[in-house]
DNA sequence: GAAGTTCAGATTGTATACACTTCGGATAAT
DNA sequence: ATTATCCGAAGTGTATACAATCTGAACTTC
């Protein structure tokens, strides 16, 4: 049988799982339930669950099992600064990667185009989707592998309380906009343009959620 | 006998060893080594293992073991600028807090003046250790979680790399001024100022450290 | 009937046993 | 002497067995 290459698929698969909430926060996770789903003993389970412990997405209790962290608003608030830090850093570093490879942006303005279209025809979730593969492309372009992988955990955490049908359709017009105008930048050269245009998209976006979130309560 | 607080232990034991380099990069970790000194299974030393592989201290390879990951300089290289722009960050987030906060401030006023009798003393190491402090004081008091866990990955990595004896004597002179001007910047209670004297404080830490190694070199 | 107690089932924590892979030296062939 | 092959010891990956703890329902007690 497929030796050990399975509980790097467990961990994976079931780490997706809990991001995109198809495991609700707060659900119970039971070993025993987990081994006998995927056909492995409880060992490398365990061992899967600890390194979704350390990265902040389950917490186990002892004795008690483990569950999956909740995540409100209050965590949100907390990581969106930091995001927009992180994310403007990185769009600083990758200038100069981007703005000498015509190629690189080619496929930030075909990005950009595209969420054009699915913003046109109202499909929202495919809209995020595109948005999200736009700055995922920004970030491995920068360089810096530890700034990568920080940047990955926080999104994970991120997108695990975005409720996909919360965006707004007025915020994705203008959010269009923004990502053309981080492509203009880029084209630029200018990393400090870079730099405030990304984290002034993060911004936006997320005092439009605030906003949406308060009138919806 | 102690249940399982033993772990713990273990896990905070073992990781102190490896970012103080008692246990220096590469070394291998056997896991049969390991068991055998603490006194447990194998089972529990791999929960550890893979903890500490998730926190980016290790890598473990198929059927070869568990390495203590290297730290290059352009490691720090990358994590530096990380580095600075979150301590600014927590800096900002921070400066409420402490400015409205007598005894905060007293407390970090107390450890400039630590520093600077250290200094004189050309106690360096002490030194060194209490410029933590300072840091770490300002961070726990940002009031940000999830920063403080991020910040703390990285001065560990960070401190992995730091060879001691490195800090040259003036750039401790110039330090205990760079933290004065911190705490004034605290008092007044301008969270933008916080934020560049601790970036500041930061980059300049960084450059003196660079220089010195190409100097050496 | 309400509050406290007890005990069995279930679940987690740890130890041990077995399976698979790697690595290095011994042996054999050229 | 050099290369090639093979085997076995050592180490990791996984499964199973046992110990410690929690939970909840039945039972007692008032």
């Amino acid at each position: 049988m497929s030796p050990q290459f399975t509980i790097e698929r467990i961990y994976s698969e079931l780490r997706q799982q809990i991001v995109n909430r198809s495991i609700p926060p707060g659900s119970k996770l039971s070993e025993n339930l987990l081994s006998r789903k995927w056909n492995v003993s409880r060992t490398p389970i365990r061992e899967v669950l600890r390194r979704l412990e350390s990265e902040g997405l389950v917490t186990s209790h002892r004795y008690k099992g483990v569950l999956v962290n909740l995540i409100t608003l209050e965590d949100v608030e907390q990581l969106y600064p930091i995001r927009i830090y992180l994310e403007g850093l990185a769009g600083k570093l990758a200038t100069p990667i981007i703005s000498g490879d015509p190629e690189k942006l080619k496929v930030l303005e075909k990005f950009c185009r595209e969420m054009e279209v699915l913003s046109k025809k109202k499909d929202i979730e495919g809209y995020i989707a595109k948005n999200n593969e736009f700055h995922y492309y920004i970030w491995h372009s920068c360089g810096n592998g530890w700034l990568i992988k920080i940047l990955e955990n926080l999104n994970s955490q991120v997108n695990r309380f975005i409720v996909k049908a919360l965006h707004v359709p007025h915020r994705i017009d203008r959010s269009v906009c923004e990502h053309w105008d981080i492509c203009e930048k880029l084209r630029m050269g200018d990393g400090k343009k870079v730099e405030r245009a990304v984290q002034s998209n993060h911004r936006r976006a997320f005092e439009d959620l605030k906003r949406e979130l308060t009138n919806r309560s």
